[in-house]
DNA sequence: CGGCTCATTGATAACTCTCAACGCAGGTGG
DNA sequence: CCACCTGCGTTGAGAGTTATCAATGAGCCG
């Protein structure tokens, strides 16, 4: 079964712009999809055949150079919305991190039913355009920043959007403990740095006494402020 | 007189999705402005309170560090939408790069009239997210890119964006000479390089045959292939 | 013709990458 | 139950690219 009335981010979606007729309709060009870590969704270049809200799970967007050397784009979380809609071809991969439920819609119909409600264009607008400013931050710590201050940068976004993943009304507090969706290498491919460099730079702030690494995929943050101080 | 009738963008910015009844309602609580180079029209962090569309010139959208590093996160050509609709504090400065001029309106003005008029908001849309994909383009640059390849890959997208510049209907080819909007500064903030790393790769690029640089603020690129080789 | 700003060029240093070895954890099979 | 294998992460040494610091050069305006 998979009625939109069960739906994890049901109150968070973009669907949360439309009555419950609307979502009926909705329901009716949508379907639910699992995917396993290191599925994916969308290949980088091909057209944009579909469109997905995020239910459950992390995603990375992706792209890469002929030679293989490739950039993470973006990180979708739970209840953000995932694809190109009204054409074009997508400009990015979009894979599993973690294993994933999502919410797949045919672009086309997506498309149309978008234009019969501007409620669900106005919402997708205002993400769209919050997605566009987090993008441009995100640029300055690639053009800019040393790879101590991105480490850091990163530590501390990834807390912050990972905390309100599984409570539906009250905003929950950045947790100081969590477990990483990505690999050293993914965390390099978010970064523009190498393997290497975010694992010297990881050990480096346990060091310092600002985190702490219980596990290989878990990170503890200490010192709140310190890691602040060092994100610059 | 600034009605809207001779806007030299009248057909290409997001007014080409109102009929002449709504553009004069828009004409209403719209205004032109003239920047000149180096004015500021938007300043990061402050409150968002207005929006705009270029008719002429080119702008930087920048974000900088506490510590007085810069990074320049876009940058906005005659026809284009500039600010931060739909609440929330404008991440980044806006500030023109030659003389400009600009169609400004009120952010909650504009805000209310594009709730009534989902074509304009669709339109919007379209271009925000052409806009986030270019963006993301961009993060490969500065995340995976070398010097060289950064400097060959700009002077290729300034020929393309050059383009239409100034001709309203037909699509012009990407000219081959042009006229750099941008300081040598500027350009290192666009890439995420030093002002020294710019201009050496700009002499390298010359001493390759690729390019030519008949002055400071001049360009000709000479061999459109190499060029692209270089870009990575 | 100065005096200014901006760009180029040079020398050196710092940072990150590359290449290589080692370590740890989880899974499999004996 | 332990040994081994494999994938991922860490650590080390050295090289390469870009940044930094400093000086020179070119264009522009008074």
């Amino acid at each position: 079964m998979s009625s939109c009335d069960q739906c994890l981010v049901r109150n968070r979606a973009i669907c949360s712009s439309l009555d419950s007729g609307e979502i009926a309709a909705l329901n009716t060009i949508g379907r639910r999809r699992t995917l396993q870590a290191g599925e994916s969704l969308i290949w980088e270049g091909e057209d944009s055949l579909l469109v997905a809200n995020v239910i459950e799970g992390v995603l990375k967007l992706s792209t890469g150079t002929e030679d293989g050397r490739e950039q993470i784009v973006g990180v979708v979380y739970p209840s953000e919305f995932i694809g190109r809609p009204f054409g074009g071809t997508t400009s990015h991969g979009v894979t599993a991190l973690t294993d994933a439920r999502v919410c797949v819609f045919n672009r086309t119909d997506f498309d149309a039913f978008a234009r019969e409600h501007p409620a669900l264009e106005h919402k997708l607008l205002e993400r769209t355009l919050a997605e566009l400013d987090r993008t441009r931050r995100w640029m300055l710590l690639l053009g800019r920043k040393s790879a101590g201050e991105r480490v850091a940068s990163f530590l501390l976004e990834l807390a912050e959007r990972l905390a309100p993943a599984h409570c539906e009304v009250q905003l929950m507090p950045a947790p100081r403990r969590f477990t990483l969706p990505f690999s050293r290498q993914q965390i390099a491919d978010v970064l523009g740095l190498t393997i290497e460099t975010v694992s010297r730079q990881f050990t480096r702030l346990k060091g310092e006494g600002l985190i702490d690494l219980p596990s290989r995929r878990e990170v503890e943050i200490v010192d709140m402020a310190g890691l602040s101080a060092e994100a610059g």
